[in-house]
DNA sequence: GTCTATAGTGGGATAGAC
DNA sequence: GTCTATCCCACTATAGAC
């Protein structure tokens, strides 16, 4: 008797990898270990994903859409750049608050596989090219300088790896940066 | 062929596994290469640093000690808080810019080994905090407050992950924020 | 005695066969 | 879904060169 596919085998393998990817790092987490979280067969798993590397570059992208998933929610609700840039900062900031945070996932994979050029890094690497892309154009759509993106480029990195209790200073200083400039 | 009555054997094994686990990443280098690297035997390897972890700690203080030589060095200039925490984040963004630069090795190990308490751990944490605590005495010894400290860590954390280009850009910024507050 | 070289252990990795 | 092949890991132990 052939078995039809479950409808979502994919997504429930990949988010049980996630899930590990993010919490343990790539590096740490074995196939086995994904097959077991996931509750399905390993043939399962190397049908929807060949390698490892293709189920981490998968992590990563799906990591990208929910990110900018919610990013795009909280842009909405207003077309100024400078309320949109400090939208996308509270965004940030609100992220690094919530339990189990453990940094941001681009950055981690390639901390974790340095001069690597595999496609994972290629997804890391274009996510932060675009995202530093984004923080520009903002900055510049609110009237500031390639200065002023700069720094907030640079505050923006920092709170990625400063402690969560850090965020509101992030915010409010981004804040009184693109309202005093603009 | 017994060489030398060990003349810096432990020092020849550890400098070779520091490059390696910076470079790679401490997770990415087996003990074999270390080995090879260092031209020892694993024998040898072993007598000095009995398990991985010791290495990884042994490395992880060699780094903090050979930074803090040089951070000591470009402060015994001034006497003055404001210019010493000047001077601090120069000798950061200068790191930065090095070839070979890849990031710090503390934040590394900490990204590479989540949720680890292990000694190496306890190293890179112990760096972390001193080093953050350092920042906060200089910037109130120049007069600051604690929230301009709060931003000067944000300011210095961003600096460890943006590009190298953008180190001057933050030496700049650092030495406007903490002589306009002074 | 101090070192190198090498063989080997148990475990876990990716990957694939059936 | 189980079972296996192959490899590399940290680590140990042995045997021999200087």
């Amino acid at each position: 008797m052939a078995r039809t596919p479950a409808p979502g085998t994919r997504d429930t393998i990949l988010t049980a990898a996630a899930g590990l990817f993010y919490e343990h790092g790539v590096r740490a987490v074995g196939m086995a270990q994904v097959v077991e979280a996931a509750g399905c067969g390993k043939n399962l798993l190397y049908k929807h994903f060949p390698s490892k590397a293709e189920l981490a570059a998968a992590y990563l992208t799906l990591s990208r859409r929910e990110w900018e998933r919610s990013v795009t929610e909280a842009l909405r609700w207003s077309a100024d750049p400078a309320e949109r840039l400090i939208s996308l900062v509270t965004e940030v900031a609100e992220s690094v608050q919530r339990p189990g945070y453990r940094g941001c996932p681009f950055r981690n994979y390639l901390t974790e596989f340095p001069g690597e050029t595999d496609e994972p890094a290629r997804v890391a690497e274009a996510y932060l090219a675009d995202s530093r892309a984004q923080v520009n154009r903002l900055v510049t759509g609110a009237g500031g300088s390639g200065l002023l993106a700069d720094r907030i480029w640079l505050v923006v990195n920092g709170l990625y790896s400063a402690e969560p209790a850090q965020a509101q200073v992030a915010v409010d200083w981004i804040t009184e940066l693109v309202r005093g400039d603009a």
